[in-house]
DNA sequence: TCAACAATAATAGTAATACTATCAACAGCA
DNA sequence: TGCTGTTGATAGTATTACTATTATTGTTGA
C-alpha cells in the first residue's frame, strides 16, 4: 500500500492553484529543487522558468512574487510535518514515547519515508532549514498573518504543545516549548554542517546526537 | 562616569574602516535607524545615501555589500552583548546568579544602560531579532565563516557556555544550550509581538516571562 | 463545421536594485 | 608651485522583479 501526501493549501498562497496544472506543479518541484540548489537569494522566477522549460510570466500567473512562493513551500512543509507527526503517533501509548517519536521525525536522517510526496522530502528539509524563518522575519509579518498564511506552523505548533501538556498538564509553557523545539531543530543541525563552534555535534555530525540534546530539553524542561 | 563601548571589528567586514570618519560612522548609525524602520530586504544603499546625505558610491567605498554591512552590524551587536555580559558578571558569586544575570541582558527591557554607544541600542536589538539570522543563513556561510565574520558570535556562545560548564561541569550540551538560549530569547521575543500563538506569552507582553521561560529551560536542563 | 469567445502562454517592455567605472576636488607634502 | 593620493560625485551597466500587450489554443454554441 503506498500512502499519498497532498494538502490544500491556502488559497491567498497563490494566484493560480499549481495543483490544477502539470506546468504549476513542475514550478513547485522545480523551485523546491532549485531554491535547494542555489538559495532564495539567488532564485529567481526567470531561472526557474528556463529550468522547466516555461516562461517567467507564466510563473508570475501562478505567484504573486517569490516571497509567496516560498510560504507556500514552507506551509507545505510544515503540513507535511504535521501530516508525520499524526501519522506516526497513531497508537503510540505513552506521551513519552511520542515525544521521542515527535523529535525523530523533526530531525533528518536518511531514513526510507513510506509517505510518497510529489517533490524532493530532503530538499524540501533543507529549504526549510535554511529559509523557514525568512517567511516571517519581514516586516510584511502581521499582514500576512492576517491572511493566515503561518497558519500551517501554528497547527504543527499545536499539536507538539498538546502532547507536551498530555506529559505534563501543568507545564505553562507548551507552545513555546514546542515552537522552540522546532526552531532548534532546525538551526542546530544548520550549526552543526556550518558553524561547528555553536554547537556541540559537529565531532561526528551525528543526527542522533542532534535527537539526545533535545530530548534532554524537552524532558528536563517537561519534568514535573 | 561614563562607560563607552568600542569595537575594532574584523577588517574583512569592511573595505574602508567607517569608524575612521565621520561619514562613516553617519552610514553605521543611519543603516541601524534605517534597518530597524524598514527593515533589510527593502534596505538600500541608496536610502540610506540619501539620508545621511552623501553618495551610494561613498557607501560602496566603505562596505562591499548590503550583507557585509548587516553583518558588520550584527557582529557589533554580539560584541556589545559580550561586552554587557563580561561587564556585568563582574563580581557576581554564584553561576546561577550568573546565568539569570545573563538571560536578563539577552532579553531587552526599557532599563536604563549604563553603557554609552554611538548607535541606538534598542534599534540595534531589533534589528538582531529580526536580521541577525540572515547574516548566516545564505549559500555563502562557509566562506563567510572561514573569514571569522561570525567570530563575535562564537565569542558571546562560548562565554555562555562556560557559565554553563560552571554551574555544572558534567553537562555535555553546554555550547549548544547556549546557542539554543540566544536564538530562543530572539525569536520568542518576535513571536510575542507578531505570532502570538506559536508561544506564550502573548496576553501580557511582558519580557519577564520570556525571561522566567528561559531560565527554566536552562536550568532545567542544567541540572545535574 | 466553424466563428466567437475565453483562457493561457509568449513577447516585450519598465522601474528599481546592486553594483562599477570614471571623473573631479582638495589636502598634504616636496 | 606642482605632484600625488585619497575622497566624494557622476554616470553608467547588468540583473531583478514585475507589468502590459500580443499571440495561441481550446471550447462552445449556431
Amino acid at each position: 500500500m503506498q500512502l499519498d501526501f497532498k494538502v490544500r493549501q491556502n488559497p491567498a498562497l497563490y494566484l493560480k492553484d499549481p495543483e490544477s496544472t502539470e506546468v504549476g506543479k513542475s514550478i513547485v518541484t522545480h523551485s523546491i529543487k532549485m531554491i535547494y540548489e542555489i538559495g532564495y537569494e539567488k532564485f529567481t522566477f526567470k531561472k526557474v522558468a528556463q529550468e522547466i522549460p516555461t516562461t517567467e510570466a507564466t510563473v508570475y500567473r501562478y505567484f504573486e512574487n517569490k516571497h509567496r512562493l516560498l510560504i507556500y513551500l514552507i506551509d507545505l512543509y510544515w503540513s507535511f510535518m504535521e501530516f508525520q507527526v499524526m501519522f506516526h503517533l497513531n497508537n503510540v501509548p505513552t506521551p513519552e514515547e511520542k515525544i521521542k517519536k515527535i523529535i525523530d521525525i523533526l530531525v533528518w536522517e536518511d531514513n526510507v519515508g513510506q509517505i510518497f510526496t510529489e517533490f524532493d522530502q530532503k530538499s524540501l528539509y533543507y529549504i526549510a532549514i535554511s529559509e523557514s524563518s525568512k517567511t516571517y522575519l519581514s516586516k510584511d509579518v502581521d499582514e500576512n498573518n492576517k491572511e493566515m498564511l503561518f497558519k500551517p506552523y501554528k497547527d504543527l505548533c499545536a499539536s507538539i504543545a498538546s502532547v507536551f501538556s498530555e506529559y505534563n498538564p501543568d507545564y505553562p509553557y507548551a507552545r513555546s516549548l514546542a515552537s522552540s523545539i522546532i526552531e532548534i531543530s532546525h538551526f542546530q543541525y544548520f550549526f552543526m554542517h556550518h558553524l561547528p563552534r555553536l554547537c556541540d555535534f559537529s565531532k561526528n555530525k551525528n543526527p542522533k546526537e542532534l535527537e539526545a540534546f533535545l530530548e534532554s530539553v524537552a524532558f528536563n524542561s517537561l519534568k514535573p
